[in-house]
DNA sequence: GCCAGCCTGTTG
DNA sequence: CAACAGGCTGGC
């Protein structure tokens, strides 16, 4: 489900409200959802920051003075869902944690739920981070000092075969992009997502990278895209599926020129592109 | 590269 | 009923 745009705007949100609060117990209803659920006790825990690194949000934890990392990474429809009041678990509902604010006086739930079950939270010790096996593959986030256009190129041109779309959903290549975000810098660079790297030239793949980090940027401004599932920590959608231009709208008209929106299959993804504009 | 698999729900 | 859905992995 969530790519850069959401997990920011989760971390955002729960950035917003949850520094502070400590675990007070953890309830986990479907054990698949821990990776290591014995190797931590974390109660006493307490958020300390809310990073992200792709579309992992890391949580780290102060526990009596002793660090706790606290992985998540949702997949497809996991989400993070705060409370101030408990209400019953739904179906859905897979890790609960109790929490209680710094002075003790409020309560607050915060729910890991799933319906497709992909998504994973794990407990590290912080020194791990380095060593972590998703983490330490993933490439330099778009929206940082990291993306540089030499390092993108140099990648290009050892894959000469690549698809242009599956490239950019490489995440040591550039981490955080998903289908959407794929589909949609594609269109914003004017390039069809079947090409292959070694008929980019240098100038188009340089507009490509400096598009992605602004579709994401204002992607953010729009709290992200909500199609179904997609909600931040408050259970508010995003609203950027109002400004998409390719993704999801096949059959519907180009909003740069007309013509019809054409779908078609890349990588076993619905791939989404203007027949016109992309070249 | 592609494809199945991991899961459940929704849509055609 | 089959196909598809915002991700990622592992096996050809």
């Amino acid at each position: 489900m969530p790519e850069l745009p959401e997990v920011e705007t989760i971390r955002r949100s729960l950035a917003e409200k949850l520094p502070g609060y400590k675990i007070e117990k953890m309830l986990v209803y479907h054990p698949g959802s821990v990776l290591n659920p014995h190797h931590f006790n974390v109660s006493g825990a307490r958020f300390v920051n809310f990073r992200r690194r792709g579309k992992y949000l890391l949580i780290d934890l102060d526990q009596a003075g002793k660090p706790l990392l606290m992985v998540v990474h949702l997949r497809m429809t996991g989400k993070l869902l705060y409370a101030d009041k408990e209400e019953k678990p739904d179906k859905h509902t897979h890790i609960r944690f109790y929490l209680t604010s710094a002075g003790g006086l409020d309560k607050a739930i915060l729910d890991f739920n799933d319906v497709r079950k992909f998504g994973r939270i794990e407990f590290l010790d912080p020194s791990e981070e380095s060593r972590h096996k998703g983490l330490i593959k993933l490439g330099p986030e778009p929206l940082g000092n990291d993306w540089q256009f030499d390092d993108f190129w140099q990648l290009a041109q050892r894959r000469p075969n690549s698809y242009i779309k599956n490239f950019i959903l490489d995440q040591s290549v550039v981490t955080g992009i998903g289908n959407i975000y794929a589909d949609e810098s594609l269109f914003r660079a004017g390039i069809l997502p079947k090409t292959k790297l070694k008929n980019i030239s240098k100038k188009r793949l340089k507009n490509l990278y400096s598009v992605i980090p602004q579709v994401l940027e204002q992607a953010i401004g729009f709290r992200g895209t909500s199609f179904r599932d997609y909600v931040d920590s408050f259970g508010n959608k995003g609203h950027f599926q109002l400004e998409l231009k390719v993704y999801h709208r096949e059959g519907q008209a180009c909003r740069n020129c007309g013509a019809t929106i054409l779908k078609s299959k890349l990588a076993g993804r619905g791939t989404h592109y203007c027949p016109k504009c992309q070249k």
